[in-house]
DNA sequence: GACAGCATACCAACTGGTTGGTATTGTTCC
DNA sequence: GGAACAATACCAACCAGTTGGTATGCTGTC
């Protein structure tokens, strides 16, 4: 009970944590086996295909984010702006781990999936948009005080934050380092202050 | 002499249209050489290894950009914000092809091969960093002229717009279509209009 | 201008190793 | 005893790179 659970969640972590490092094409069955201290024999009774294994690391990925985020001290805040900037604070504590710990599996996979595997591209497209989902309540209440008659749409909000830390995440890949994330991450946070009229705002 | 250019380039041609669609680890040396119509022993004259051609395929699509930016007919205007929000405009206008022509070959490999293939990740890392220093001279004249108090550098600002394409890209990529990465691109121009504080300009 | 000498460009067939996946046989737990 | 789980052994397809060779120039010399 305990065991067929604890090995299908050890096949999912590693894979999780090797996609990240490799991405989905160049790691291979046996990565993830070794990784999860298994054999191939194990691995294909619990997924049928690596793209299955693939549809469910996204998915075990999605859940661990939103554990992550659902239960950090941000969300205790009164004001919705001040949860939406804590999102973002909340992300740039997070870039001091390694690389592989703090990118988004979702954007890395689905950079190389989406035209050849169909359903590793849904499922991408599914977590990353309920993740974007999941800040629309607070922009849309933080417009509603303080940016009334903006134009734009909280979902689009939620979803420029989005593009904003993968790209991020990419520049960290490039440069080997989590500095220039910061550095755009710092953007993202004064762009949501001149959307929402920080400075004025409790005035 | 003609042949000899011809062949390397469309192989070249080719891998960017290939990378750009499967990934690097997912496209095979065979890909190449079939979309070049040629055969492997030609291709292994040209290029020792396939990340040999990663890294050339890299600079090739520099070039390529580079070309097509330094040209674009936004580059003409005399104001230098009106240039940089040019710029974005001329991103978006581009959108409007298929995903794998404007999607970016270096954010696509760099994911992919940041961990394991340090030299295509230094090319990557060079090819975007140098793109984003195109930008940072109308950044810095736009400062000059319309926040000249502002904290943040040029250079920063630079790397946050390449952020924020690249991000537009990968959720076009989930998305299947370029509408979102057109929405997060009008919210990029918002930011920088906020920025330089486009609104009270000229006045 | 013709011919040797040489480098470049290209090709078809092959190789050794890898990879996703299968078949079969234990093992463990109820 | 049977269902879930796991290990071993195996396979066919695939893939980066090699080999050995041909064709096409280009260069200098007489």
């Amino acid at each position: 009970m305990q065991t067929q659970h604890e090995s299908k969640t050890r096949l999912l972590d590693t894979a999780m944590q090797v996609f990240r490092t490799k991405g989905y094409a160049a790691t291979t069955v046996d990565d993830v086996c070794a990784g999860a201290g298994l054999t191939k024999g194990s691995f294909f009774h619990h997924f049928k295909t690596k793209e299955e294994l693939a549809v469910a690391a996204a998915r075990h990925f999605a859940e661990m984010a939103d554990g992550l985020f659902s239960t950090a001290p941000y969300r205790a805040r009164a004001d919705p702006l001040d949860r939406l900037l804590g999102y973002v604070e909340f992300r740039r504590a997070i870039l001091q781990g390694k690389l592989p710990e703090f990118t988004c599996l979702l954007g890395t996979m689905v950079q190389e999936t989406y035209d050849s595997h169909p359903a590793i591209r849904r499922a991408c497209d599914r977590h990353i948009s309920e993740h974007a989902a999941t800040l629309t309540d607070d922009i849309a209440q933080a417009k509603r005080l303080y940016a009334p008659r903006a134009k734009w749409t909280a979902e689009s909000l939620g979803l420029y934050i989005q593009a904003t830390l993968q790209g991020a995440f990419i520049l960290a890949k490039a440069r080997h380092g989590p500095a220039v994330a910061d550095e755009c991450l710092g953007h993202l946070r004064r762009y949501l202050e001149l959307l929402f009229n920080h400075n004025k705002r409790k005035e």
